[in-house]
DNA sequence: TCCGTATTAGAACGATCGATCTAGAAAGGA
DNA sequence: TCCTTTCTAGATCGATCGTTCTAATACGGA
């Protein structure tokens, strides 16, 4: 054969995921990318295809990685109100994290690209899907074991979960305060009980 | 003296908010302006400074214009639920009108710039508190005519009402269907009574 | 009527965009 | 060792970016 790739393609990814993650798709350039990953402009291209095939796959990892570990948990088969909890708290827990600085990246990839991007679009909606049905699961078990409060609705209830969770991020990026997101986060958990 | 302008400020700062609502801030060129407004570059440079100023403009008007007429509503001193369910309404109405696909300007803002605009951070920021402050007054009222559930915190409440807004643009703006919101809407009120 | 000023459309500036191409370097197989 | 192949850094492509400048134009006051 022949000369082998110096690079890690998946180390690469991670990088340019975290670019795009605090910039955006729009200000974020190729070469903003070749400098952070440091992988030179054919190499980015010929391994990921062009900068928008390079955005869907950093937006997956993202989804993969960032968050799917977190939703695991919440669709354990008995998840109910202390995993919920639990994903409000690790969610708060990020925000120490500078990554997190910059919101979520899927809620920032929504404002972005999804008006003129269907595939955005779609992950941006199955991610809310997956995370609002795992939510309304919980809630149901919360519910069977009185945990929450008697009249609560938990399809009613896991909507406002899921609208919060989009909102956080939207309000971090933006640089509200820890104490403000908490207190949002916090207020958000005792309407359930 | 000398010539006079040849357009209307007022009306070229509608059509350019429009555009910076529907793009964003960087996907939006000053070409693209000139050929929204039809104003030559040096009319908007002159009435406006430069891009970044005319976008501080434009998010001001929108401010102003869209939402403050909204909220003024909310303000009124003797708001309760049915103003609360009246502005949701509006809301849901407003997703009718095309130019609404692009969701909340003020969202899509606080996404596209805010992580390194204080100027942007700061509107965001003082628009959110006037809304969860105008929803805070309405639910205490709410509360003591009894239009809302024994239980329920006023402060708390109004936290979840802020983040469903600004979850709802997002959603818009990421395409969900009008059904889905209304239901998104329609839960996160059921959760008040 | 003609001058002076403020306006206009659009050319032009240097910089940067996404994407491609070139030349040389490095690694595996003969 | 040398050839083939695939990698690398970086030049280069035409297009477009935000901004400024140029020339022509239109209006108000003398």
């Amino acid at each position: 054969m022949a000369r082998t790739k110096e690079f890690d393609p998946g180390e690469a990814l991670d990088k340019a995921m975290g670019l795009f993650w605090r910039k955006g798709y729009f200000d974020t350039s190729m070469r903003d990318l070749v400098a952070e990953t440091g992988v030179s402009h054919a190499g980015l291209y010929s391994t990921f295809g062009n900068k928008h095939d390079l955005f869907l796959a950093s937006l997956d990892l993202y989804h993969k990685r960032v968050k799917g570990e977190m939703a695991s948990q919440l669709e354990a088969p008995d998840a109910a109100l202390p995993e919920i909890q639990g994903y409000f708290e690790g969610l708060l827990n990020m925000t120490k994290d500078p990554r997190f600085e910059a919101g979520c990246m899927i809620c920032n990839a929504a404002i972005d690209l999804a008006p003129e991007d269907p595939a955005v679009s779609e992950r941006v909606q199955s991610y809310l899907d997956r995370l609002v049905k795992a939510f309304r699961g919980a809630l149901e078990r919360a519910k069977e074991r009185g945990q929450v409060r008697e009249g609560l609705d938990p399809e009613a209830a896991a909507d406002v979960l899921g609208s919060t969770l989009v909102a956080l991020g939207s309000f971090q990026r933006a640089g509200m305060s820890e104490e403000r997101l908490e207190k949002f986060a916090k207020n958000t958990l005792a309407t359930l009980t």
